[in-house]
RNA sequence: AAUUAGGGCUACAGCC
């Protein structure tokens, strides 16, 4: 068994949830360990509601979940935004006395925080008999993701220790919500403290100087983050194409977009709406075709970006083959956004009959 | 032998 389960872990590890499956399942004893990992490994690869129904597949067959097994139930449940399932698992923890867990108390309040409860976060943690780094950065996450920026500053003030991840939540929440400004100087301050930064700060803090359009900062961070060896990440290489797009610097955007060493269907949205935003419709789409031709299927955005390229530089009729072909073609309903990018284009083109027409057909309420 | 936190693309319009 001892043997067995090192497999599953492999299995899991390079991500065959299918092979680690089946090993599992030809398990001739199974004990809250075997359990407890594969539902570990299916929260950890997003397979939330397998994870979930094994977790009652245990208890049908009479083990007890541990302190070990609540966190990735949790997890689940957390990425689930299952607030409901959530409540229950949370339930369940308390009758079984595990409440003052650390790490259980840390899963309840990330659980909590990502189903938008921020009182039952606060209730736990208030409740817990003794709080981590991790605790204190989950709550302040909490807060300045939802806006409550002054609260997340006193925690983030009052901690005895702040790490990476701290900053970089603090710098997300006040990239979305504070004055941009404020995102900087904390990047600034977090290197000063002797705090280095890692491939996410230096995605968040990109994307600050992209929604400041602070091209200056920007290549600062940019020249930064080949200095510390992160350009090879996909979504730090994707944050600094858009900084340069947003910043109106295409072809900047272009250059990095062309050295990335992978691309995702994220990392070419970005770089075809840049195009599309400055009125470059016909290289959007160009590079819209190119995507397609590597193999990359194009997501719900990707249609919005082309659409919308479409409409700044005036292409009715190749926005009609795309809207009318995304069904078919890519598997892509058009939703509320897809239509108001039409109407847009229609719009801009005068053709307000059309525009119109497509509104009295839409199958969703307009906003 | 198993458990917890942070990052990128997403139309149009509005305020001034």
């Amino acid at each position: 068994a001892f043997l067995l389960t090192k497999f599953v872990i492999l299995y899991m590890k390079c991500g065959k949830m299918l092979d680690a499956r089946q090993v599992f399942d030809a398990m001739p004893k199974r004990n809250v360990v075997s359990w407890t990992m594969m539902i570990a490994g299916y929260a950890q690869h997003g397979q939330c509601e397998k994870a979930l129904a094994l977790f009652c597949q245990m208890q049908q067959v009479g083990v007890q979940p541990n302190r070990f097994t609540f966190p990735s139930v949790l997890r689940a449940c957390a990425a689930l935004v299952s607030l409901e399932r959530g409540k229950q698992v949370h339930g369940h923890i308390i009758r079984s006395g595990f409440e003052s867990d650390m790490v259980l108390g840390n899963s309840l309040v990330d659980m909590y925080v990502k189903c938008g409860s921020l009182e039952c976060a606060q209730q736990v943690s208030d409740e817990m008999p003794e709080r981590d780094v991790v605790s204190m950065t989950l709550m302040i996450e909490g807060y300045a993701k939802c806006g409550s920026l002054k609260i997340a500053r006193q925690m983030f003030e009052e901690m005895p220790e702040r790490n990476v991840i701290t900053w970089t939540a603090m710098i997300v929440g006040h990239s979305q919500h504070g004055p941009g400004e404020e995102a900087l100087k904390l990047f600034n301050q977090m290197k000063r403290v002797g705090v280095k930064p890692d491939q996410f700060t230096f995605a968040s803090v990109a994307r600050a100087c992209a929604c400041l359009v602070a091209v200056k900062e920007g290549k600062q961070i940019h020249a930064q983050v080949i200095r510390s060896g992160f350009h090879s990440y996909v979504v730090l290489g994707t944050a600094l194409v858009d900084m340069y797009a947003k910043c109106g610097r295409i072809e900047n955007a272009r250059q990095v977009f062309d050295v990335m060493s992978a691309r995702d269907v994220v990392s070419w949205n970005a770089m075809i709406a840049g195009y599309g935003k400055h009125g470059r419709g016909k290289e959007a789409l160009q590079l819209f075709e190119q995507m397609l031709q590597a193999g990359v299927s194009p997501s719900y955005v990707s249609l919005i970006s082309v659409l919308s390229a479409c409409s700044h530089a005036g292409l009715v009729e190749e926005g009609w083959n795309y809207f009318n072909c995304m069904g078919r073609e890519y598997n892509i309903t058009a939703e509320a956004e897809h239509y108001a990018c039409m109407v847009d284009l229609l719009g801009r083109a005068g053709r307000l009959d059309e525009a119109q027409d497509l509104i009295q057909k839409m199958p969703l309420k307009p906003s």
